[in-house]
DNA sequence: CCATATGTAACCATTATAGTTATATTTATG
DNA sequence: CATAAATATAACTATAATGGTTACATATGG
């Protein structure tokens, strides 16, 4: 698969088990919807149980489920669980003695930061709910 | 160095070059201010010289100048020019015969529209110009 | 002619991610 | 209690993107 697509494989995977929010779903369930490996998934999840998104069951009839409503779960949690540093990379190393190097840091430093206000806000808007209310009815 | 830099040392690269506007700048010393190697530099100035955004000469005395003044110069210009897709992944694979897999696809594609919509403007407000001018005095 | 550039191909190293296999552990149920 | 089904996780391989390096063809000013 694509690297990085671990926001979208998280979503993907977290619509399926809001679609039907009674039941609980095991990882080799969804990874035949992703079409990926069980594990991939359950490595996956168990980043977003770690932010308390999902929670896990071992055992017969284990499996996932969310651990609070698809309203409250906003894209920029999930976001945050999955993907580490930020969308752009900063970590130039730059010759000290160079005035122009010495300031490039700082100064798109800032500029990331200025894009990313931009950018938190709309994934914080949408919840898992307005992604699931996008889907086919569950039956 | 770190992975996806690419965008950070375009404009680092840059805002070398802009701020001696009037001279031509060899890759070997935009390197040296990186701290990377000159080919490095020279791929990616390529991509950025393909975009318009800066002129190269051969031979001696030759080297990199901006092709229009940094004012005119957009980092969002920059960042087209040196990233191929999107702040996200997309490139799902999906099993075709999972409704909501179907839909993923589509649904993920309009939350990444609606979030670069919020990005791409505040990438275009900025300019070349913008970032040399937070640069000490050129001389 | 020669020193100094870019342009580019070719290759290696590193890193991140995905994929796979295997095993320990947990749990519902007959 | 035995068994089947599930997570948790370690360990490994595969793949792809990126950066770094070397080498060489080409162009140009003096």
């Amino acid at each position: 698969m694509a690297a990085n697509s671990r926001f979208a494989v998280a979503v993907h995977a977290l619509a399926l088990i809001a679609w039907h929010e009674d039941a609980r779903h095991s990882s080799r369930e969804i990874a035949g919807s992703v079409a990926t490996n069980p594990v991939v998934i359950r490595r996956l999840l168990a980043q977003l149980a770690k932010a308390g998104i999902v929670e896990s069951a071992h055992g017969a009839k284990g499996g996932f489920r969310l651990a609070r409503p698809a309203r409250d779960i906003r894209l920029h949690d999930v976001y945050a669980a999955v993907e580490e540093g930020g969308f752009f990379a900063l970590p130039e190393k730059g010759n000290d003695r160079c005035p122009v190097a010495c300031r490039m840091k700082e100064i798109l430093n800032g500029v990331f930061r200025r894009v990313e206000s931009k950018v938190l806000p709309e994934l914080k808007r949408t919840t898992l709910a307005d992604v699931v209310g996008r889907l086919p009815r569950s039956s």
